[in-house]
DNA sequence: GCTCTTCACTGACCGCAGTCAGTACAGTTA
DNA sequence: TAACTGTACTGACTGCGGTCAGTGAAGAGC
């Protein structure tokens, strides 16, 4: 796993790796709320100066570690798609994938780590481009499933399949969003399920079918 | 307006609005995070201790400013659709409001309390009801707007017009966090009011209308 | 008169994120 | 050898959100 903003030599490259293994063991073991920087620099054995030496704010620290374990969730997200059967629809395949995410989200991820990856997110100092940026990988295999659909006819829209995916993804980010601000109380899957299926159902090319 | 967590008797109350209209002047002022609880109380003429028996924290201060805020912005928009044209269908409202909506957040609220409001929504310490809530006035306009859709046959989905307008605004707050994390490289009303047609499409009895 | 309780209010204090002037030391030049 | 430069690192310090033991005044009961 790379992480960002390291001057590569020898010893520079170490500390910054202790920092952030550090971290990571903390924040397996805890709520990021709950690790401080002082528990991180004690931690790699460093001075606290040293950990703005490397990374611009607390948050940027936690931006890297999400950065990181989100490129290995959206392989997941592909892996998962390519296990599916050969002639599913794309629909099925967007709502499968769907279905997927949210497990991901309320098992494996979890409220805590999702609820401060949106508070990062908005923090906007913070590059999190991985994970917002429009080259991220879940938008180039959401594309593809709507291409695919739209090219065999099954799906219809004026709209190009990036902009479809865009709104796709925007539409499960607001959904778990929503899911983070009501929990416990709040359905992600249910929620995610009917949602994409209202969005199906206005690109479909046959109408009528089941809502 | 009301402010809530008073004990109302005499003193205490005006202490409490004291409070309030101190943080309202300097809110007006400056950012939210620029106002600190200090200038608050010194402001106000009160200590420190004093403001937190009034307010759990500086984001319960900050959201029942915005919970004032958001009620009389409900208020606004039911004002905007009531001045619709009589015979203006249920897409055409839905889509009129999309855009009043993204003006509004875009012009008179802008980023940096939408980007607070979202951020102290996530907080979940504090009571955001009158946001959050099914009860806000914003679903009820909206559901209302779709029963009426629904009842003359201009829509149709096996979905209750309450589900669907949960549909509608949880779609318009994931579109606003998506207009907060990538500002300013994101057109909120395009976006949204594309997502709105892609929507109204998956809902609409009469299908291949224009997208 | 006197204690006891209640309650609005106080401000010194704490924890933590983030800062910055300063140190130590390994080259580099003269 | 001496003076200079760049750089990895340090830790005391600041600012701010939040806490809590304590104060003073206004009743309640005797």
């Amino acid at each position: 796993m790379q992480i960002s903003y390291c001057g590569d030599n020898g010893d520079s490259q170490s500390t910054m790796r202790k920092l952030f293994d550090s971290a990571a063991v903390l924040f397996s073991k805890y709520e990021f709320d709950d690790v401080t920087v002082d528990a991180i620099v004690e931690s790699a054995g460093v001075a606290k100066g040293t950990f703005y030496l490397y990374f611009k704010s607390k948050d940027a620290l936690i931006a890297a570690f999400l950065l990181d374990y989100v490129s290995r969730l959206d392989a997941e997200y592909k892996r998962h798609l390519d296990s599916q059967p050969r002639g599913a629809s794309a629909s099925d395949l967007l709502l499968s994938l769907t279905e997927k995410i949210a497990d991901m989200v309320t098992g494996a991820i979890g409220y805590n780590r999702m609820k401060t990856a949106y508070k990062v997110m908005l923090a906007h100092d913070v590059n999190m481009d991985t994970i917002t940026g429009y080259n991220r990988f879940l938008y180039e295999i959401s594309a593809d499933v709507i291409r695919r659909g739209i090219e065999n006819g099954e799906l219809q829209s004026s709209l190009s399949p990036d902009v479809l995916a865009r709104h796709y993804v925007t539409a499960i980010r607001g959904i778990c969003y929503e899911w983070c601000i009501r929990y416990p109380d709040f359905d992600l899957k249910e929620h995610a399920l009917t949602h994409v299926r209202i969005m199906l159902n206005g690109i479909c090319a046959k109408p009528g079918s089941s809502l």
